[in-house]
DNA sequence: GCTTAATTGCAAATTTATTGCAGAGAGGGT
DNA sequence: ACCCTCTCTGCAATAAATTTGCAATTAAGC
């Protein structure tokens, strides 16, 4: 079989939990999806309004999408963006720069053993985690040292 | 010689870096102080009027405690919340329940080794976290498992 | 106390988010 | 392909959150 293209899994996922398929919330999905970055939703709005999406239909998009789990918030400085959750996005974690601003992706995330460890100390159950770093980028660390 | 009680540590912090001591504030200091939750900046501004600071005071008051590190801002569901930071504060992470929708303290953190391996695979330097775990809490994972 | 610069209050503007309702459109059955 | 139903969207209005400029106030050093 054909490997399934990101936008057909975002299609059944729609689907399978009753909402409909539509053109704003394919438009949304393939804004974030070809998105490297977290969006704050007011940005987002603007954004598509330019493609022909109503701002108001950006809000109920994304509690949508979020509610299905296809995105998830993340802490941006003292602001929250959006941005495709797993299997949409890879998992993996920010670190936001104080030197230069920018948010970086961090690939690797290690977490699971800690996490692990948590739930037993606790008696929870994990079913998800949002970690932010922030300190200095490679180049601005590189460039306080001297 | 007699342990500084955080309020006396508040006062150095601020004059260490040129900012006054005012009633606002310490008002504000003193709100985080005896909180228990993160708190929206908005609902901080409602709770403050009633003891006689202006809303707009408290948006900058927190501006001002951020730029200290005094307070930083934690993932709150979609939401940003404020809460103090250490040494204010004894650094902990936090654990949203999609049963219940409380927000619980996890105490301990054991994160450092991570993200000391972190920092060498991308020569970064990292100088904060926050970790917000999403789940069940014992009591709701209790019930699940029934 | 006096001086100076930081801080606050107020009013207004801006930006961000929510709501109700009527019309448009997606999806299932025929 | 057509119809029916129920979801989704657009619009306009509203509400809530946050920012800004400026004048009046006040903390802190001398």
């Amino acid at each position: 079989m054909t490997a399934e293209t990101p936008e057909q899994l975002f299609r059944k996922t729609l689907h399978a939990r009753g909402y409909r398929v539509t053109p704003d919330r394919l438009r949304v999905f393939r804004h974030l999806l070809a998105r490297p970055q977290p969006v704050a939703v007011a940005e987002l709005a603007d954004a598509l309004q330019a493609e022909g999406t109503h701002p108001v239909t950006v809000y109920r998009v994304i509690d949508c999408l979020s509610a299905l789990g296809v995105v998830h918030p993340v802490l941006l400085g003292s602001a929250v963006g959006f941005e495709l959750s797993a299997p949409f996005r890879a998992h993996h974690h920010h670190l936001w720069c104080r030197g230069c601003g920018r948010l970086f992706d961090l690939a690797e995330c290690e977490l699971d053993p800690v996490i692990r460890r948590i739930e037993e100390v606790h008696h929870l159950k994990v079913e998800g985690h949002e970690l932010t770093l922030e300190g200095l980028c490679d180049r601005c660390a590189a460039r306080s040292e001297a």
